[in-house]
DNA sequence: GTAACATAGTTACAAATGAAACGAATTTGG
DNA sequence: CCAAATTCGTTTCATTTGTAACTATGTTAC
């Protein structure tokens, strides 16, 4: 990796594009989220956020766009056109709360919750496609990497602003 | 990983996003994403494909634009659309090719190396500030499973369209 | 040679995205 | 109480993004 690489001399001055983590981990998410997303479209009509959205709301049922944001973050514009997406296809209910009327709970209706038993198949299908591969501890460290570097890239980003 | 829990209750019909690792891929490589994305944007007045475009032609100089999509596989328009900038800017070249009048060979202006010196030591920077507390071994296998993700990822979106 | 096809790149249009402004409800400070 | 500030969510608008159509050049097959 470029980063660990502090020989002096010239060559390591340039950035090699294929060596750059950043880059590579791009690349690599990209081109799973487009397999995926193909999926999705193709066999639900859904999109990846609205899917999110579903996958979301069956974890944790009465959440609120808020919530949703805070846990995922889902851009709000994102989540409030997903969650009317999912509502006008009979999907999502949106009941009221007694203790704050801005906001409402989110639930999955039938439709939605037999639509995300489907789902969660197929994603799994999809995960096991690309990811079967490889030893439970090569994906132990590789699952543990994303989640620190996830933590490490969040602090960097409201640290500094 | 959710594709190995393969206990027969009820749970594991149950897709719990967090453990969904396409899902921690695109959420990881988002947030490094944004923070490279902002730092490119606030000191160099550069977009991400911008950034691209300008280390892909450092490391090759005299490549047309379908090399470029073909190595980074990044959308033709896009790569045309930053490519135009970059001209603008003085930081890129077009020259003819005699062999081929449609497509042009691509350098960099001086300016143009200037600033991808500029931006090579930042993004090793950033490299080193997100990845550099992890041990290499640890790199080399996350470097590993990326670049084996990215080919099984790519086998099925071309094998199966 | 030339008609049909293929390829590099641009342009025009449409869909997705997010920032900023907004309306409605709630909280805070006096 | 009530005015100011804050929060949740939506809407509006500008930007970004990609698909499809197009121009120009190049290749292939007859």
């Amino acid at each position: 990796m470029s980063a660990s690489d502090q020989s002096g001399d010239h060559a390591a001055d340039l950035l090699r594009l294929d060596e750059f983590l950043p880059y590579r981990l791009s690349v690599a998410s990209n081109i799973v989220s487009e397999t995926i997303a193909a999926t999705y479209r193709s066999h639900f009509g859904l999109t990846i956020p609205e899917w999110r959205l579903v996958a979301v709301v069956a974890e944790g049922a009465g959440l609120t766009q808020r919530d949703i944001v805070t846990r995922t973050r889902m851009d709000k514009v994102t989540v409030s056109r997903s969650a009317r997406a999912l509502v006008d296809r009979g999907l999502l209910l949106r009941r009221a709360r007694s203790e704050d009327r801005r906001s409402h709970e989110l639930v999955l209706t039938d439709a939605g919750e037999d639509l995300h038993q489907r789902i969660g198949a197929q994603a799994r299908a999809i995960e096991r496609a690309i990811f079967g591969r490889f030893d439970p501890e090569e994906l132990a460290g590789f699952d543990s990497m994303l989640r620190r570097v996830n933590d490490a890239a969040l602090a960097l980003l409201e640290g500094e602003g």
